[in-house]
DNA sequence: CGGTTTTGACCTGCGC
DNA sequence: GCGCAGGTCAAAACCG
């Protein structure tokens, strides 16, 4: 059976949501950018979900309530130089990973179907630690775990639940080198603005509880408007 | 009842 | 062309 700390990234899971990322440098070597050229609806909806979760100060100190485009804006600029840095951290000592993002990046170029395989896909590839994948709205549904040839930990596939529509997917993996990370990879986009509340069935499962004693925190904060 | 997780099977891209 | 590995599907089980 999966041991606690497979466990531990499914309660974490759950929820997950995040900017940007930059790689220019990774492990010492070239250029790698990951980033979603053409996702900043997607990126402002993932920033209007972060900030009344406060998951970063950065998004607390925004002004997006007044002004929320512009608002959001600034502190999508400033979330991603600021997320770069962390995200740029993900390949370091991790040959597999550098190999992964370099390949993808340079397959960003390309539109992609709904289901592409490996590299083809259009990613955002982020490192985050276990309070940050707790400050997710996004609503995920996991429809796959699968074993990672050179990891100790399984990689898990979520898809939004929100809509049967919503192309949104990411994959969670714990890194190896510090079991305390969390590398996720988005792909896809919603196409539906974040869920405010969550249902109070979801995540009902055995292995959220954990999870779920966290959200209602967060839903708590969102809910006192 | 409606939503989720689990998990084995299947599909498909990729390297040799 | 073959085999491997990653990604997805879908049925069953679970939970409140």
């Amino acid at each position: 059976m999966e041991d606690d700390e497979s466990w531990d990234l499914h309660a974490v899971v759950r929820s997950c949501n995040t900017i940007s990322a930059d790689h220019s440098t990774v492990a010492g070597r070239t250029n790698t950018t990951t980033t979603i050229d053409n996702d900043f609806d997607h990126v402002m909806g993932t920033i209007a979900a972060c900030r009344d979760h406060v998951m970063n100060p950065l998004f607390s100190n925004s002004n997006s309530a007044e002004n929320p485009s512009e608002g959001l804006e600034e502190v999508y600029k400033e979330g991603c130089s600021q997320r770069l840095t962390t995200a740029a951290v993900v390949s370091v000592g991790d040959e597999e990973y550098v190999h992964e993002m370099q390949n993808a990046s340079e397959s960003l170029s390309t539109e992609t179907p709904s289901r592409k395989r490996k590299n083809q896909q259009k990613k955002m590839v982020v490192e985050l630690s276990q309070e940050e994948l707790c400050s997710d709205t996004w609503a995920w549904r996991k429809y796959g775990q699968k074993p990672i040839k050179g990891s100790p930990f399984p990689r898990n596939y979520y898809k939004c639940s929100t809509s049967k529509a919503c192309g949104a997917r990411k994959q969670v993996e714990q890194s190896h080198t510090d079991p305390g990370i969390f590398i996720v990879s988005y792909s896809g986009e919603h196409i539906h603005p974040p869920p405010t509340h969550r249902s109070p069935l979801a995540g009902s499962t055995r292995s959220t509880k954990v999870v779920m004693s966290n959200i209602p925190t967060i839903l708590d904060d969102t809910n006192h408007s």
